[in-house]
DNA sequence: GAGGAGATCGTCT
DNA sequence: GACGATCTCCTCT
């Protein structure tokens, strides 16, 4: 694919500001020679130090270590026995935010990314079923078969790596702020960004 | 379609 | 030893 890559510099800013432009990005991913890849249709700010929900408001530990430093490296962690969330480290070392990727819209190698999800795929599948591949974090992950041994600390903004963001032009018309899913605290912070209407957004649709 | 419970294990106390 | 930035399945309607 040859759409540009995004940069460090893009992600050594807020993870406000990078939740929001990341919005309408390709998340690509090599697997040999076959490429797997989704467009960023929902994320979630992580503040870091001064966010009681974020992994890294208790301070550095081996697990989180990846949000201390350089930007744009990825930060994988296993949850509820069964499932891995994969986040964007952002801000320059030291700081400690970053966006947590909880949906995409599949866009290259929807067979292969259904078959990782353990779905059926015909030519002509419903919506519904297309949701299925990717619209939540524990999904998406398993799509692009990311873990954390496999892709923690990862440098996302290089293709020497077999999983790097890339900007084709596409632009959201429209962002929606809400609340975080699935948190116990600041449960009411607006820093979960979807695009409006966009139906690969996680959470019960019936459109 | 909505709602609830169980699965399952790495991480920190 | 408790719990979690989730998902799926099952039941009830």
């Amino acid at each position: 694919m040859a759409a540009p890559l995004l940069s460090r510099e893009f992600f050594a800013r807020d993870a406000i500001t990078v939740g929001r432009e990341l919005l309408g990005k390709l998340l690509i991913r090599r697997e040999g020679r076959k490429l797997l890849a989704g467009r960023i249709v929902e994320d979630e700010a992580y503040l870091g130090a001064v966010d009681p929900a974020s992994h890294a408001y208790i301070g550095r530990t081996p697990r989180n270590a990846v949000l201390f430093g350089p930007p744009g490296h990825a930060y994988v962690y296993f949850i509820y026995g069964n499932y891995y969330c994969a986040n964007v480290s952002c801000m320059p070392e030291r700081e400690a935010e970053g966006v947590l990727l909880r949906a995409m819209e599949p866009v290259l190698g929807l067979q292969a990314m259904a078959e990782a999800r353990g779905l059926e795929l015909t030519g002509e599948s419903p919506i519904s079923r297309l949701r299925l591949i990717s619209s939540g974090p524990g999904r998406m992950s398993d799509a692009l078969g990311i873990t954390r041994a496999r892709d923690n600390t990862k440098d996302l903004t290089t293709r020497k790596s077999d999983l790097w963001f890339a900007d084709d032009g596409y632009r959201p018309e429209r962002i929606a702020t809400t609340p975080r899913i699935g948190i116990k605290q600041a449960v009411e912070e607006p820093l979960r960004f979807v695009i409006a209407g966009n139906l690969f957004v996680s959470g019960k649709r019936t459109a």
